[in-house]
DNA sequence: CGTTCGTGTTAGTCATGGCTAACGCGTTAG
DNA sequence: CTAACGCGTTAGCCATGACTAACACGAACG
């Protein structure tokens, strides 16, 4: 839960990458969700799902809807191993051109 | 090619991203790779394949062997669009917790 | 040369998971 | 209480893609 494995496979979905995109302009509710997409309400439940199991969105019960919004906790583990990829990535980049004849 | 869909696709796999953090470890060619993984050097091959389509890493024929290491470009995209997520979210947090009564 | 090593590619199988349709539950309004 | 709405869940179908085995090619080495 809240594993990092989790958040990188459920953006890795197209379509959930859509759903979060569009909750990341603004909350929405699932139909709503699923009016916006070529899918329908149930896909958009089941992405859900996956999307809240990876911590990346939080529901809120708003009357007879439910909102969906993104939690910006979720993306931290995301930034961290994207930090980490790029600091070594660069640190090798950079060695690799000082010493071309290395290893 | 190099689009921001084909990076989060491509490191979306767990075999992948498995390959992706060895590389960031240290370059390596095929076979190291499939040594050190459950899989067949077939399988590496092709997933290789895929990560070099999305500019993640890049190869380069060292005599007999092939070194693949990853590609400080190809991240730009995905922190690009990972910091897009994390400003909206951290804005729409923000003033959800400013304005709980909002909306 | 011919052989061996390292790799890419293809065909073909199989599993993962994304999708729809149908149902069940809770909540709200009349 | 009844009806309707919004949503989650399940079963089942189907497409995507991940994997292995086999083959083909080029480079290095004797």
């Amino acid at each position: 839960m809240t594993n990092t494995n989790d958040s990188w496979t459920a953006l890795g979905d197209t379509m959930r990458r859509a759903i979060f995109e569009l909750l990341v302009e603004d909350p929405r509710s699932v139909t709503e969700l699923a009016r916006a997409l070529p899918v329908t309400r149930s896909a958009v439940s089941q992405h859900l799902k996956v999307l809240k199991g990876a911590g990346l969105v939080v529901d809120t019960p708003a009357g007879k809807h439910r909102i969906y919004r993104v939690d910006p906790n979720g993306l931290a583990p995301l930034r961290a191993d994207l930090d980490r990829y790029w600091m070594k990535a660069l640190a090798a980049y950079k060695a690799a051109v000082e010493q071309p004849q290395e290893e």
